[in-house]
DNA sequence: ATCCTACGATGGACGGAATCCAAGTCAAGA
DNA sequence: TCTTGACTTGGATTCCGTCCATCGTAGGAT
């Protein structure tokens, strides 16, 4: 159990039993879980908890930069714990497995300032595709 | 890219005439239109056009390599026509519209051999995201 | 320790996007 | 022109996610 819960109730977090449980889940093993899949998980601790309350703390822990969405085509967004190193991600076209990459330099400054068409751009996503070694 | 139509015939498409207007609406300006807008202005030509036919036909251009998808978080996935030249895209946070850039270098060539966990890697999709001149 | 109250939780209704399905229609080869 | 299987239709359905009115409670105040 790391610092996680000690950062949220420094940032002023009101520390309820749906957060706690929340939190833990994503504070576990680094995957890249769907809401649906972080309230299964909550639920085994604290059955009653609705998939609303997943659903907001997931989005204020996301605010509170604790968290990243990563969205997958289509699909239901997953919810990547590790948000405090950047890194990327590698997706097999096969079975959908994500890895985190860490590509080499600042993915942001291959853009020149001509191709930015007046945007104030935040950040660059990079999403690389392949096939897994069991996929292959 | 006129003759959209005719590559779609010689590789055995039925022509109806619902194809034709999805086809014809996607071969106008680089927009990135969503299934809806799509279906929109189909139904300028085709009153009767249905969305489930939209979804299909924008199904199989995909399939075809004629068009290619961006998922945009959370919102409707928008479709590209532009298809034929590699590109990237800009988003903007605010109000989704998506632009085609060109980043220098290959996004590829940055990720290296030991971060690729043995993958057979294809492609490297890049979003940049930020806030256009009049959400900014 | 207990009280208060504003913030959080609940779950059912709701919404948008996309897919599914059974029935009707029609393009195009014979 | 006929036939047939591919295509179209629109309504139902699923999937994800949000909204909302109501209830519960964490934690500061007393």
């Amino acid at each position: 159990m790391s610092d996680l819960l000690e950062r949220l109730r420094g940032r002023g977090w009101r520390m309820t039993a749906q957060r706690r449980a929340v939190a833990e889940v994503l504070d576990g093993d680094h995957v890249h879980l769907t809401a649906d899949e972080v309230h299964a998980r909550a639920a085994q601790r604290l059955p009653e908890i609705s998939r609303a309350t997943v659903y907001n703390t997931l989005g204020e822990l996301v605010a509170l930069g604790e968290v990243k969405e990563v969205s997958t085509d289509g699909r239901a967004k997953r919810y990547d714990p590790n948000a405090h190193q950047p890194h990327q991600h590698l997706v097999c076209s096969g079975c959908g497995t994500i890895r985190d990459v860490h590509p080499t330099g600042d993915p942001l400054a291959r853009l020149p300032l001509e191709e930015r068409f007046g945007f104030t751009v935040a950040e660059a996503e990079v999403t690389y595709r392949g096939l897994c070694p069991s996929c292959a």
